[in-house]
DNA sequence: GTCAATTTGTGAAAAATATCACGACTTATT
DNA sequence: AATAAGTCGTGATATTTTTCACAAATTGAC
């Protein structure tokens, strides 16, 4: 696809730009140099500078960035406009609070349908997103290409089985389980255990003046 | 402190193999490979081996890694042995799944108190942890060195700058602000909608047979 | 029009991270 | 005892990411 040539950690970072130059936007300001944004993103302002340089010329010398501009392009490059579906599957403690999130607010994805393998939970909805029962998932899932899996570890292997075979092809993992998938599936976990344990290891083994931030 | 000279990366990647180990233990298996252990938890094998490798020769050769005692090594690595107590501010979606959820079945830390600003939230309990007003943090907060925030972003920095005059050395921030903090503060940014964005950019974006999974 | 102050875009260097590949040693087998 | 198979630890190399630092361009003040 068109350039598979900007480098993973700069893609990861263009959502955050986009948020804030939406709420750059929202305040009036029409221009804002990459000084300003390091401030406000905590990255710094040559890393900012470079991440940009990817996409072109976007800026001007002495001038800074055209905010209107930068976010038109942004919205492009981020396919703003359209809007990806979303399935959740597994409606429980953490599944739930996304659910009444909305996502959308200021975003281009949205949970459509949630599966969960307790009869209890499925035929209700949360936050206007029904829910199926998991024996369904064939049956409902239709073309969505994104799934959120807050599953018990347990059920991650035997779920995303399906899920895979259902034609997903990209899985936000927030259960413990490193999920097998093929190479044309990507998947990202979210592991909040070990994010407030590796938190800690830092707090106790590293010096206590050090100026990084870890995502 | 002991080594610093510890790769961030690598600190990143201990919480993971300790509780992979854990788990072998429960199974009742004495030893293990870095090959094996690199198909359960998805990171190349010579990755593992360079990572143990910084705590010294863990392993031996022709045989692999025992199991007990490569446990007993990140157990003290880790601290498993000593609890740390972390405060949750803001009880809300998010908040009250992460009261709900026992942090503690796999791990050295322990959310011992909640605030929230919420009157009907406070003077109650949610999974054990006692929720507080938000005006008493000052007075409840005691020895706490960790916090996870979980309050609207517009709140974030006034909270934070309380949180820090407090004595907190570490905020693992769900909030989309990107906080500000002395230098001897340690802060985790979880941007969840960020990450859903980025899922989808790389899916759009990339070819669909790249092999690699992102953090 | 001149000049000081800004600020980009980027070559080059540095730093961080991941991977290759192999010698050395261990274990298991016959 | 000899041999084959397995595995670590690590020097060397590759890749990725960040940062430095400065020429070139622009702006804004007077
Ligand atoms: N809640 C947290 O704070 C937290 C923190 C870290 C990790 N996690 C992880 O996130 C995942 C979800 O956590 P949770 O607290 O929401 O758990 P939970 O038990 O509250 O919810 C799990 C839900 O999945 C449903 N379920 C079970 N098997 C299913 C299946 N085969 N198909 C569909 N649905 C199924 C259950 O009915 C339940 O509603 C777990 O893997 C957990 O380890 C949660
Ligand atoms: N829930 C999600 O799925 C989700 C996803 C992405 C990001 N987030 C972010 O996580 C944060 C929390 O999300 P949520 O869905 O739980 O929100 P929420 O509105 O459900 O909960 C926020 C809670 O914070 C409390 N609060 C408000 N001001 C406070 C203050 N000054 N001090 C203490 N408590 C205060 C509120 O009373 C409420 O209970 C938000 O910043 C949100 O953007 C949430």
């Amino acid at each position: 696809m068109e350039q598979n040539k900007i480098p993973q950690a700069t893609a990861k970072r263009l959502p955050l730009y986009y948020r804030f130059l939406n709420n750059l936007q929202m305040q009036g300001k029409t221009r804002v140099s990459s000084k300003e944004l390091s401030e406000a993103v905590k990255v710094d302002s040559a890393t900012i500078r470079r991440d940009f340089s990817y996409f072109g010329a976007l800026g001007k010398k002495g001038y800074g960035y055209n905010v209107e501009y930068l976010l038109g392009f942004f919205r492009k490059t981020l396919d703003q406009d359209e809007l990806t579906d979303v399935a959740l599957i597994g409606v429980g403690n953490l599944g739930t609070a996304f659910l009444n999130y909305n996502f959308t607010k200021n975003n281009n994805t949205k949970i459509v349908l949630a599966f969960d393998a307790d009869p209890n939970k499925s035929g209700k909805e949360i936050g206007g997103v029904p829910i199926f029962h998991i024996d369904d998932l064939e049956e409902k899932l239709g073309n969505v290409k994104v799934a959120i899996l807050t599953i018990p570890a347990t059920e991650a292997d035997r779920v995303t089985e399906r899920l895979v075979s259902k034609g997903i092809k990209g899985i936000l993992n927030f259960t413990p389980a490193r999920i097998s998938v093929p190479d044309d599936v990507r998947v990202h976990h979210i592991d909040l255990a070990i994010e407030l344990q590796a938190l800690v290891y830092f707090l106790k083994h590293y010096p206590l003046d050090t100026k990084e931030e870890v995502l």
